[in-house]
RNA sequence: GCGGACGUGGCGGAAUUGGCAUACGCGCUGGGUUUAGGUCCCAGUACCGAAAGGUUUAUGGGUUCGAGUCCCAUCGUCCGCACCA
């Protein structure tokens, strides 16, 4: 036995870092058949200042399945980059003066950093930033394909204001009414912007997710398919009286209920509004306006909103029975769904059915339902299932309810007062972005001609650098020259039917999403090593085409709508410019958990309450190792402990990933963000847990250097582990059992969590006095290679301890035999009516009458069943006994 | 309200997909090494019981030789969406 040597991670870290990156390691070919590779990819950072325990999560899975695809044999492309425009650059100018381009590059240089250090297998070469010139002027190239093909338009409406960031957001970006980045209120307000029309893909963005089923979560999915919300329906006219030029459209599904309408509701803002309502009614209608427009959004939607309404003195004709029904407002009728206005049926639609009770308005039934049982008299509740059309229904009467929506509008349409139609709730992306720090729209305006669209030949428009950021509007706009000066320096000027004509850029910026919307298809094509960076058009088709869809991508659900639908709809774009042929961007998404921690506080009545970093508190624990009191080092006081929360700084619950790194090294980091929880789930972080994945590494670190003497001479046990005997022959057993659920856990799910915990057992069963060593050397060998991908450095230096040859990657995941695993004698546990009597140890081979005999012998099933009739006897071959007696 | 996921020891979680419930880790208990310990090693640790044995996967029922796993109901938790006509 040798003396061990320490475990020094401060010195073999760096070590094998800097091995790996002059050997070039991670550099991945174009040219290699598609099946033989792999291209793995984690949602790309902001460069805020430094990582975070969420960033290392996240690489940490990523780089693990990176490492373990090149072990099975593939050529694996895994870049990063930085997704650098963004709000916090410019909120940093101006709270330190500096530069957001300044800002921004040094802290992607100092994060860059942090992830070397943490030993993960990106291919460097790929690196960009969304800030580079190369890449913000290639998306504008990309900007301009998307005007050529209709998909770009400007429009001025009602659009979501972030008073937090005072710019415009898209509605995936609202979330309870509060912006989703500052969770600032989001107010209304009409202005023109940028749209890029993503409803044009609404059906394939919604048909394709049944493609993905099984490969992306079920979560995901589900909030895709919503937030694109197809409904089928109709549009149906209906007159209003004393208006013969105009006429009010209402969308609805349920088409079959026409006959029940008993009155119609608008949007308060309806732009037809202002021309029905009659003088009489006036003054009500705009009180009502006024005060719907006073209610902030969360208030006009939340769950304690009121429904309310105000009758607008104008009334409409049913077009299938001439009936005249009140027209409403209410504030329930969104604008900018369907047609903002509804036919209500209040005997068959539930909110209907309280507005009409509410304002004493007429309820008549119209669908009946088939099952009698279900009938109630329409004064109580509306029916709303389908059932059959009543009496009341013209030529429709007595026919099932899904018929008539079919033949109703068929009517309708013939009639040329309706038409079928789908509504999607999913809205077009508005691009534009108050902004400096963006990537800048490449239009320009004239007097004459409106927004034109910059040439090619005039990109990249580039921001200017000396902007003053004083946190009031759009620096942009408000530079002397930027908008009116040409990249050469002349006034700017657009070439017109008539010549050229005096311009003014447009000093919107793209919403960051656009950046983060084809990043991972310019890393196929990509080489910051090369002047022209690899590829000099947006994208390279052959290699874009090679490498997507990504096989696996990573990153947060919190992504679920906005990143994952935006890159979903760009690729469709992308394909249709030309640069690809691949639909979908992504085979299969993995969302990883946060990382949680306990929060610690004290309540300060009227006040907010106080947290307190975990090493500011000594805790008691009962017997069972539960904590029943906290208290603060400080005072002694009692302290609370709170919910296990995301961490984040606020609630004092955060640790940085950099002081792990010094005290545990990165591969204890790795270990434990990667042990003890499947990658979808919460992880919860403790000093203890991460100490446990240290304990973890030592052990092994001792485990191979205190013997690497005598086992650096013998090769790993190849033979049969029938040859061998006792703990010698259970260990190599235990092996091959060992890489088979390493492998399983890694290819069903990537549950890291599993495989490491096979390791552990595997370790545990490693006794070295008791073993061969060859045999040793077999377990210690396989325990390195199946630990390689997640903690890389420590293992290939053992590999090279125990004088494996070349390198652990080389070395390849080790291959397991089915057959080594169980071995020629089963343990049968015996089972009397389902209940374990005892256990038999019996040849594999043995089969009927004298296994039976064998399991009944046993001395515990023999009192079990006597005195008693067996009334069956199941045996499963290889499995278990049970014998049913009465 | 609608949609989805899920309830397993003191805690995080495992269970080869209907076949030995509680792997692995944390914590805790006892013992040892050490001047010391945020060290390391050994043993124990679902619950009840002195033991024999019994009980246990939120609760109640069902299917089955056999259920954490399948079916039904109830309770609870988490997530998403929310007047979407």
């Amino acid at each position: 036995m040798n003396e061990p040597r320490t475990y020094e991670h401060s010195v073999i870290e760096p070590k094998w870092q800097q091995t790996w990156e002059s050997a070039k390691a991670y550099l991945v070919r174009d040219d290699l058949p598609r099946e033989k590779c792999y291209y793995v990819l984690e949602m790309f950072p902001y460069p805020s200042g430094k990582l975070h325990m969420g960033h290392v999560r996240n690489y940490s899975i990523g780089d693990a399945v990176a490492r373990y695809k090149r072990m099975r044999g593939l050529h694996v492309l895994h870049p990063m980059g930085w997704d650098s425009f963004g709000l916090p650059a410019e909120q940093a100018a101006i709270e330190r003066g500096a530069h957001p381009g300044t800002w921004t590059y040094e802290n992607i240089a100092y994060m860059r950093g942090q992830l070397k250090r943490m030993g993960f297998s990106y291919d460097w070469t790929r690196e960009f930033a969304c800030s580079d010139p190369g890449y913000a002027a290639r998306e504008q190239d990309i900007f301009l394909d998307l005007v050529e093909k209709g998909l770009v338009y400007r429009k001025s409406s009602l659009v979501n204001w972030s008073t937090g960031l005072n710019c415009v957001l898209a509605n995936e970006q609202v979330v309870d009414g509060k912006c989703w980045r500052t969770n600032m209120p989001v107010i209304q307000k009409e202005l023109p912007q940028w749209y890029l029309r993503i409803t044009h893909y609404a059906d394939e963005l919604l048909g394709n997710l049944s493609a993905l089923e099984g490969s992306w979560p079920d979560a995901v999915l589900s909030q895709q398919k919503h937030w694109i919300g197809k409904s089928q329906g109709a549009e149906i006219d209906f007159a209003v009286e004393g208006h013969n030029d105009l006429k009010l459209t209402a969308f609805t599904t349920r088409p079959d209920t026409i006959f029940g309408v008993t009155f119609m509701s608008i949007a308060p803002e309806h732009r037809l509004l202002d021309r029905i309502v009659p003088d009489s009614h006036r003054a009500a209608v705009e009180a009502f306006k006024a005060e719907v427009r006073n209610v902030s959004a969360q208030e006009r939607t939340g769950d304690t909103a009121e429904k309310k309404g105000v009758f607008t003195g104008a009334f409409a004709i049913n077009p299938v029975n001439g009936h005249k029904v009140p027209l409403y407002a209410a504030n329930f009728v969104v604008a900018d769904y369907g047609t903002g206005t509804v036919m209500a049926v209040p005997a068959h639609d539930d909110r209907d059915h309280a507005f009409a009770l509410k304002y004493g308005i007429e309820i008549i039934e119209v669908i009946q339902p088939v099952d009698p049982a279900k009938a109630k008299p329409v004064s109580e509740a509306a029916f709303t299932e389908a059932g059959v059309l009543a009496g009341n229904c013209a030529q429709f009467s007595g026919m099932p309810s899904d018929e008539a929506k079919i033949a109703i509008t068929t009517w309708l349409t013939t009639s040329a007062k309706g038409r079928a139609v789908t509504t999607f709730r999913l809205r077009d992306w508005c691009l534009s972005r108050q902004r400096y720090w963006g990537n800048p729209i490449p239009y320009a305006y004239t007097d004459k001609l409106g927004a034109v669209p910059l040439r090619k030949s005039d990109l990249p428009v580039t921001l200017p650098t000396d902007v003053v950021f004083d946190g009031k509007g759009n620096p942009l706009e408000k530079h002397a020259t930027w908008s009116v000066t040409a990249n050469d320096g002349s006034p700017l000027s657009i070439r017109g039917p008539q010549g050229p004509e005096v311009a003014r850029r447009e000093t919107d910026t793209c919403d960051t999403f656009m950046e983060s919307s084809w990043y991972f298809a310019r890393y196929t094509c990509h080489d910051n090593t090369k002047p022209d960076l690899g590829c000099a058009a947006p994208l390279d088709k052959a290699r874009v085409d090679h490498w997507l869809p990504v096989d696996l991508y990573i990153g947060g659900i919190e992504h679920a709508v906005m990143h994952l639908l935006y890159a979903r709809f760009f690729q469709k774009a992308l394909c249709d410019i030309g640069y690809t042929t691949k639909r979908e961007p992504f085979k299969r998404l993995l969302c990883q958990g946060m990382v949680c921690m306990e929060t610690l506080y004290r309540e300060n009545p009227g006040e907010k309450k106080t947290y307190f970093y975990p090493d500011e508190i000594d805790v008691e624990r009962d017997a069972k190792g539960r904590v029943f009191k906290a208290t603060a080092k400080t005072d002694g006081a009692p302290v609370q402990i709170g919910r296990v929360q995301k961490m984040s700084k606020s609630l004092r619950n955060t640790v940085d990933p950099q002081s792990l790194v010094e005290q545990y090294g990165a591969d204890s980091a790795r270990l434990f963000v990667l042990s003890n929880v499947p990658p979808e789930l919460d992880v919860i972080w403790s000093e203890d847990g991460i100490r446990g994945s240290h304990r973890y590494l030592k052990r092994l670190w001792v485990l191979c250097t205190e013997h690497a003497a005598r086992l650096a001479t013998v090769a790993p046990y190849a033979g049969k582990a029938a040859d061998l005997a006792g703990a010698d022959q259970s260990v190599v057993r235990k092996v091959h059992a060992v890489i088979k659920r390493c492998t399983d856990a890694l290819e069903k799910d990537f549950a890291f969590n599993t495989a490491v915990a096979q390791c552990m057992e595997l370790t545990n069963e490693l006794k070295p006095d008791a073993l061969k060593p060859e045999v040793l050397k077999l377990g210690l060998t396989t325990l390195v290679r199946l630990l390689a991908p997640m903690c890389p450095h420590i293992c290939e230096e053992l590999w090279r301890e125990l004088g494996a040859p070349g390198d652990v990657t080389s070395a390849g995941w080790p291959a397991y035999d089915e057959s080594e695993i169980a071995g020629d004698s089963v343990e049968y546990p015996v089972q009397v009516n389902g209940k374990i009597r005892g256990r038999v140890v019996l040849d594999r081979s043995l089969t009927g009458k004298a296994l039976e005999d064998t399991a009944m012998a046993h001395e515990t099933v023999k009192a079990a069943i006597e005195g008693k009739t067996i009334r069956k006897l199941i045996i499963v071959p290889g499995k278990i006994i049970n014998i049913v007696v009465a």
